[in-house]
DNA sequence: GGATGTGAAGTATTTCACAGCC
DNA sequence: GGCTGTGAAATACTTCACATCC
């Protein structure tokens, strides 16, 4: 029913997975192993060695039989497969109390993640430093997006602004949006979205929290 | 092969859908909707009628034919299954930069979680006041935990220590567990951890752009 | 007429199990 | 012997479609 002209192929969780591969490896790395197999990379992550092997199948072949997976020459398979294999330049919307989180976590920049912008609509904040980036009027999102190569963008601003700000940001051209509003924003096809929502997260635990208590 | 003993029943997705559910009633209550169809429900939310009829389905029979949905009711029904008709207490554990934000979040309140005690390792900022918030030592938990009646916890310590505390956390009976470290840490059946890891998020979505664009 | 609730049908995802290779 | 890669089987989840009721 929907449009399906992109060959979807790769299924969704199974890229919603990848990022955790990539972890692992990295720690791997770190800690100096060179070889892992496919049960001890599910052990690490509590799923079964079959589902990586599937989903690492979906991209090719990189392990050896009988021997495993080279942590090195995956690493760098699943990096270019995800494409954070280059920096990526990001801008942060909102620079409230949450928006000032996100700029001094430090998180970001070793992944490759480089929040090189800022903006808000409040007057009193904007053209002030926030963790040393200038803080830009929304009305320049336009041409700071286009010269500085910014395709994804952090958005923190009140609920009331949220659907707004991110219809600005695809309608500039940003094809990833990190939101942390408590609100499931609209976009068009083709451009990403993930909701970063605590309260939520909280919610669907207490559900078992009581179902195994009483009832 | 895994224990299953405790009849799954409803599928979980189904239960983090829910959370969902609730923030829209709870926007349709506020602007003085009364009955809402699972068609328009489904609008909101970018998912078919269908699949919250069927989600809803698990719980009871909320609707009325030919009519929708009263509100009011739902709205009190999902509070009531989910276990939010009542207010929880929350711990943070770490109150670094990441912690004091999470303690300065004003979202988690109205909805029920209230934060009410700090801990963190650090000596230097044991005793201090954090958001309205004494910081407990770590060494306190389990007599905090059962004064106050705790049963969630939030974790926001460095991914080096994090392992140590969620088991700590189990250890003294906390049943959900807020993780915003970048692990995935283990625990037993029967507790809940839910991970909030902005990177991987980015991670599952620069693989989109890249797929898109050229390839 | 119009919307729910739900078995049945259709998809998607996970797991099994084993041939093939190191 | 050990472990990958993968069709086939099993399971989980979503959507359809319609009887049922307001």
């Amino acid at each position: 029913m929907s449009t399906d002209f992109s060959r979807s192929e790769v299924p969704e969780v199974v890229v919603s997975r990848l990022p955790q591969y990539l972890r692992i490896l990295n720690r791997l790395m770190e800690d100096g192993i060179t070889v892992v197999s496919s049960q001890q990379l599910g052990e690490k992550l509590q799923v079964t060695p079959a589902q990586i092997r599937k989903d690492l199948s979906y991209f090719g072949r990189f392990g050896k039989q009988g021997r495993g997976y080279s942590v090195h020459d995956l690493l760098d398979r699943l990096r270019q497969i995800l494409g954070v294999n280059a920096f990526w330049n990001v801008a942060v919307v909102g620079v409230g109390r949450l928006g000032r989180a996100i700029v001094n976590y430090p998180g970001f920049t070793p992944d490759g993640f480089h929040l090189v912008a800022a903006f808000d609509v409040n007057k009193d904040v904007i053209g002030s430093d926030v963790g040393g980036l200038m803080v830009h009027s929304l009305e320049n999102l336009r041409s700071v997006v286009d010269e500085r190569k910014i395709s994804i963008a952090i958005v923190a601003v009140p609920v009331s602004d949220t659907q707004e700000v991110v219809d600005q940001l695809v309608a500039c051209g940003i094809r990833a949006i990190l939101n942390y509003a408590p609100i499931i924003p609209h976009v068009r096809e083709g451009v990403r979205i993930r909701n970063i929502d605590p309260v939520l997260s909280l919610q669907s635990m207490t559900y078992y929290i009581n179902t195994s208590n009483d009832d």
